[in-house]
DNA sequence: TAATATTGTTATGCATAATAACATAAATCA
DNA sequence: TGATTTATGTTATTATGCATAACAATATTA
């Protein structure tokens, strides 16, 4: 088989990101399965515990998802009891997000799993070169525009 | 109003890679928007060019896609006349894919698009602060399963 | 008070991605 | 050689991610 040559698409930093991070989606999508948990459903319930009250506006600014689409994962959560709504006294137009119990416990649990997960599969590469290339996808991501 | 705390997330490697790509992403959504491309016809066109002749199996592969997912792709690049597929005589299997004069146009003029909009997205990081996070990048994109 | 903005929602559509099942053709193997 | 297996491209279907328009209820501003 002649190898193909993508060069032309190497030039690009995007190219090389989508396709480390392909790598590491689809471990995360293998770690979060047998919590019956996708990625947005997982940073969702992660936010949700770690912001107690907060509402479905700024939960999908942070995730930078438009609001219609946060309601289904919303919804989803709620259905299996992991989060509450909670009508908000002072503005009764939106509503206060609470963890349950059993939300902080799968929290904790998943917590666990992909943290692990990670870390195995990076295990090969050095902290340090980690961090700095932390440090330079901050860079990118504040050069957003809007 | 009250800042979010996203630290938890934070301590992945996947995330920053997620919200990094998203802004390189939308850049490059928009860059394509006045030549009609997406992200995967424009990569597909671009493969094509590069490596005239391959076959929807190994462009697939190369692609990091399935190959029922590769055939509307390639329907629309044919349908606008810049690839033609073509019976390969030695394997009446596959077709050979390869560039119209057309395509080959688009090519050059979409390329020089895409590689300005990518600098100036990233004109504020030093270079060899990419190069370096770009063999991260392959690292990473190396640890692949499977 | 009237006009405007915000919050959550429904409906809708597009893009990306995975799987099953199939016809055709090639390769293997026994 | 003939039978089995594998490869290629395709259709159909489904899940997921993401964007916009339009709306009711509520809050804010002019």
């Amino acid at each position: 088989m002649t190898k193909i040559n993508d060069e032309t698409l190497r030039t690009f930093v995007g190219y090389h990101l989508k396709r480390s991070f392909n790598v590491i989606q689809s471990d995360l999508i293998e770690t979060l399965r047998p919590f019956d948990l996708r990625m947005l459903t997982y940073s969702a319930l992660v936010l949700i515990v770690d912001n107690p009250g907060l509402n479905q506006s700024r939960l999908s600014q942070i995730m930078d998802i438009e609001r219609p689409n946060l309601v289904v994962i919303i919804d989803e959560l709620e259905e299996r009891e992991l989060i509450t709504r909670e009508r908000v006294p002072t503005d009764r137009r939106s509503y206060a997000l609470h963890p349950t119990e059993g939300g902080r416990a799968l929290y904790r649990e998943t917590l666990d799993a992909v943290t692990q997960h990670e870390a195995q599969l990076l295990s090969g590469i050095a902290p340090g070169q980690l961090e700095q290339m932390i440090a330079t996808l901050k860079l990118i991501e504040s050069a957003k525009k809007g």
